[in-house]
RNA sequence: GCCCGCGUGGUGAAAUGGUAGACACAUGAGACUUAAAAUCUCCCGAUCGCAAGGUCGUGCCGGUUCAAGUCCGGCCGCGGGCACCA
């Protein structure tokens, strides 16, 4: 062993465990399966910092335990149908099909230096037609069982690309990639029935007990569970067929506080209104205009018009209310009617100043006559009072209980019924894009939508399209479309939407436990393998893709693809944070360099640079060219045009794979960000050699040494063991790491005979492996460990050997620390105390005074009180 | 607006209610060297002191406790999620 070169033993190892196929993963009966799964990345073509510390953070789960002796599924595929694809063959003609697979070949390419403990067997690519082709037979069945259903709703619609678009597509009001103004469109889509299990995908959050407790609530909030009545008004001059008008309202403790009702735009009488009444037209066009997306809504002014319509108040014949169509009311909540409160609603406030209505209050502070908006639940005063008498007296504390106990009261009255809604809206799927999986239906001109029968699966995308102009190139391609009716053999039309990729994410899973079955899943491989044991990624991934798969796997239970075990497949959740770097700028205005001072001055642009551009040295950051002052950004999102992203594939040139994978799990505990360092890479490659040097050093100690010797580096490895395992199994890998540095520094200073050294850094290998695996292996050989360290069992710690013989104990006086004694690991506490009343430093403290009370805890702390 | 989370040295961070700052980065000092690099050693919260040592210190104010970074209440600041959801 010479000098450290990571890039030939990282070679090396890699190749000697493919040729050992370590990583298979083996249906063992009789061993614990454990499944790791990282999150499966798109394939941009580059890997970039986030997926190395996501892939390593697995990669230490999984290898460690390997090393504990379980069967381990460790997968890795690739995310591959999507837009970029589309965009960049709009962009330079390549097909998407050709870009997707060539980009998979060089991520795989720059995912194997790492040393990923990847069964790379498993492999798969979502645009595969072997794993869509299955994914079209599970919508199949999700058809039978009404799970996937047609409807018409409003989406977004983008005019020049003519495709709708999520409404994370839409960017204030306009479309993300045409910049063109997006409409509100009813069209008819595929949906899923997520809804119908709401009630079940909150309630299961709460046995999710592995799962950070931030993405269940988000998960919570958007599932968004409300209690409240839903009843039906009187209607007065409306149309035949209207003479009820049904309102869903959280809050019937308000209802005397009504001043007006208000239907959604399009709401079905709206929708009667309109074709009758040119001005209902007028207004519920402008409704329409303008996206759905939460920017467009949160600008828009609140409208309303004045339908002629009105409705009885449930309470009192005598009092009516106008109707309203609203800009702000949803139809796809709850009924798509209100009724409106302005005194206890900030919306309904609005509305009312701007059209004049009346804000009658239901609840007014004691000893005035003003009712404070929004201000509810205090005892109230009102000749109203006796509409309400026996549902929100004064002895009701909460707004729960005024809710529930005007529930009670509207129904003994026979005025409504309470109802559970629900926020979770079902989940479209239909997208208007090529690069995606078909949607299995043909549609028949004597029957209908059919679906596909499965033995004609895949459907496949036909390769023979262009993307010359905007659309769905499956649209208008000369023959794709064209096929027999399943069912009556009549020429028919193939649906030409494909299926939101969410989709493709939210079984893969599943199917990695069976990547080439003839069949979704395979009975027997599910049982074994689900769930996954551990799952990581991005905390972005928090709301949709992790619901959908939760539904997803509900759904594949229900159509009899997993079994009920999998319907929760994820049972454990770790989201890891981001990799970060400092922005390096300096300030130009009109071309011209400006200092960095000058900030504040206007038409002051930041100038951006690499960070191979800057040097750090006393004083601050300079250009390397100029020596001119750089301004520092710390901690930001890596990102092209701040030019702050470090490319993993020169840190593996440069420093090797361990140096990476050491550095993005150290410093940083794994949920928060890491900001990655030029220095702290370096001084990781340095630590690297050290342990190198060590190693290579056994055998010729300095003959003066005055490290510890035999039996205590026996105990030191002993607590190494103990706090790396300790730290691995709670997803501390930076206090497994600092471990790591102090066993490190201690075998350094040792003065112990080779035998036993070369044992403990044997064991140092073995617990730096999961973390370092390629040094690992090197080290582990030249010491003469047996076969592969990879595959070596992990060191159990002896509890005897955790425990000294002698402790430190800190003497307080009154809280304080004043001494400290060392005694005998089992000394009674009544000894201890009587040694710690004599010890010198206490004597002197004391000075004399009582001792009014003396706490002793074993092992850890003496407080004496005076 | 509603719902979460977080505030500890120059920096990243440790700390079952029990010695705050482990481990590391940066800075500084020193050794080795003709020199530099590499390597090694030491110091490294603030403050008073020659020193021994003292005092203060985990965003702020209060509380519980023999003992609070940790638990409770109230503020302040920062970050994140959701949002015409009736």
């Amino acid at each position: 062993m010479s000098r450290y070169e990571p890039a030939q033993i990282e070679a090396k190892w890699q190749q000697a465990w493919d040729e050992r196929q370590v990583f298979l993963a083996r249906h063992d009966p009789a061993r614990p399966k454990y499944y790791v799964l990282e999150m499966f990345p798109y394939p941009s073509g580059r890997i970039h910092m986030g997926h190395v510390r996501n892939y390593t953070m697995g990669d230490v789960v999984a290898r460690y335990k390997a090393a504990q002796g379980f069967s381990v599924l460790h997968p890795m595929g690739w995310d591959a149908f999507g837009m970029p694809a589309e965009n960049a063959a709009m962009a330079t003609g390549i097909h998407p099909k050709d870009y997707t697979y060539g980009n998979i070949a060089e991520m795989k390419a720059q995912l194997r230096p790492l040393g990923l403990s990847f069964d790379w067997s498993r492999e798969f690519a979502t645009c595969d037609p072997e794993y869509y082709g299955q994914q079209q037979a599970m919508f199949i069945d999700m058809m039978a069982k009404g799970l996937a259903y047609r409807k018409a709703a409003v989406v977004n619609w983008d005019p020049v690309d003519m495709t709708v678009l999520a409404n994370e597509q839409v960017i204030d009001g306009r479309g993300w990639r045409s910049n063109a103004l997006v409409e509100r469109r009813e069209l008819t889509q595929w949906f899923f029935k997520i809804s119908d299990y709401s009630g079940e995908l909150l309630s299961a959050l709460d046995g999710l007990t592995n799962w950070p407790e931030k993405v269940r609530v988000m998960q919570a909030n958007w599932i968004g569970k409300s209690r409240g009545l839903q009843f039906s008004f009187t209607t007065h001059n409306a149309p035949e067929g209207f003479d009820r008008l049904e309102v869903y309202t959280t809050r019937p403790d308000t209802l005397l506080g009504a001043s007006f009702a208000a239907i959604s735009p399009d709401h079905p009488l709206a929708k009667h209104l309109e074709r009758h009444d040119p001005a209902v037209a007028a207004f519920v066009a402008e409704c329409r205009k303008g996206g759905t997306s939460a920017e467009a809504l949160e600008t828009a002014e609140k409208l309303g018009l004045d339908t002629g319509v009105r409705v009885l108040h449930p309470f009192d014949n005598s009092w009516d209310l106008p109707v309203y169509i609203a800009n702000f009311v949803l139809m796809d909540y709850g009924t798509g009617a209100i009724f409106g409160c302005p005194a206890h609603d900030q919306r309904d406030f609005e509305f009312a100043t701007k059209y004049g209505l009346g804000i009658p209050s239901v609840f007014v502070t004691e000893g005035t006559d003003e009712a404070p908006l929004a201000e509810a639940f205090v005892p109230m005063k009102s000749e109203r009072v006796r509409y309400i008498r026996g549902f929100a007296g004064p002895d009701l504390q909460t707004g729960e209980e005024a809710v529930a106990a005007a529930i009670a009261h509207c129904e003994s009255m026979g005025v409504g019924r309470g109802v559970t809604n629900y926020r979770l809206r079902d989940w479209g799927i239909s997208r208007q894009r090529y690069w995606g999986c078909p949607i299995p239906v043909v549609h028949c001109d004597a029957c209908g939508v059919v679906p596909e029968k499965k033995e004609n699966l895949p459907i496949e995308l036909p390769y023979d399209v262009t993307f010359d102009i905007p659309g769905n190139p499956l649209d208008r391609h000369p023959t794709w479309r064209n096929c027999a009716c399943p069912a009556c053999g009549a020429p028919a039309r193939r649906e030409t939407d494909t299926m939101d990729t969410f989709m493709d994410s939210s079984w893969y899973y599943a199917r990695f436990t069976a990547p080439h079955a003839k069949t979704p899943t395979d009975a027997a491989e599910a049982a074994y393998w689900m769930n996954v044991d551990q799952y990581i990624g991005g905390i972005e991934h928090a709301i949709l893709h992790l619901l959908y798969s939760r539904f997803f796997a509900r759904a594949m239970h229900a159509t009899g693809h997993l079994p009920a075990q999998a319907i929760e497949p994820f049972n454990a959740l770790f989201t890891q944070g981001m990799v970060t770097h400092e922005i390096y700028f300096t300030l130009e205005r009109q071309g011209q360099t400006i200092a960095l001072e000058d900030h504040s001055s206007e038409l002051a642009r930041k100038v951006y640079h690499l960070p191979e551009d800057v040097e750090h040295r006393e004083g601050g950051v300079f250009l390397r060219t100029t020596g001119q002052p750089v301004g520092v950004i710390p901690s930001a999102k890596m990102s092209k045009s701040k030019k702050n992203v470090v490319d993993p594939m020169n840190i593996i040139g440069a420093f090797g794979a361990d140096t990476a994978r050491w550095f993005v799990m150290s410093d940083s505990p794994p949920e928060r960000d890491v900001e990655w360092t030029a220095s702290g890479a370096e001084a990781t490659f340095k630590h690297l050699s050290r342990v190198w040097a060590l190693c290579s050093r056994i055998g010729d100690m300095p003959a003066d040494h005055i490290g510890i010797g035999d039996a205590d580096l026996t105990r030191a490895t002993a607590k190494a063991v103990d706090e790396v395992t300790r730290a691995i199994e709670s997803f501390a890998f930076n206090k497994a790491i600092a471990a790591l540095y102090g066993f490190t520094n201690t075998l350094s200073r040792a003065n112990a005979s080779t035998a036993p050294m070369k044992q403990a850094i044997r064991t140092l290998a073995k617990l730096m492996s999961p973390m370092t695996p390629h040094i690992a292996e090197e080290v582990w050989a030249y010491q003469g460990g047996a076969g592969l360290c990879t595959t070596a069992p992990w060191p159990v710690a002896d509890p005897a050997l955790l425990v000294d013989d002698t402790v430190t104990l800190p003497i307080q006086i009154n809280g304080k620390r004043r001494a400290e004694i060392s005694v005998p690991v089992d000394m009674p506490a009544a000894e201890i105390e009587k040694l710690a009343l004599a010890d010198h430093d206490v004597v002197k403290f004391l000075a004399g005074q009582p001792v009014r009370k003396i706490i002793v805890v074993p092992g850890r702390i003496i407080n004496v009180v005076v």
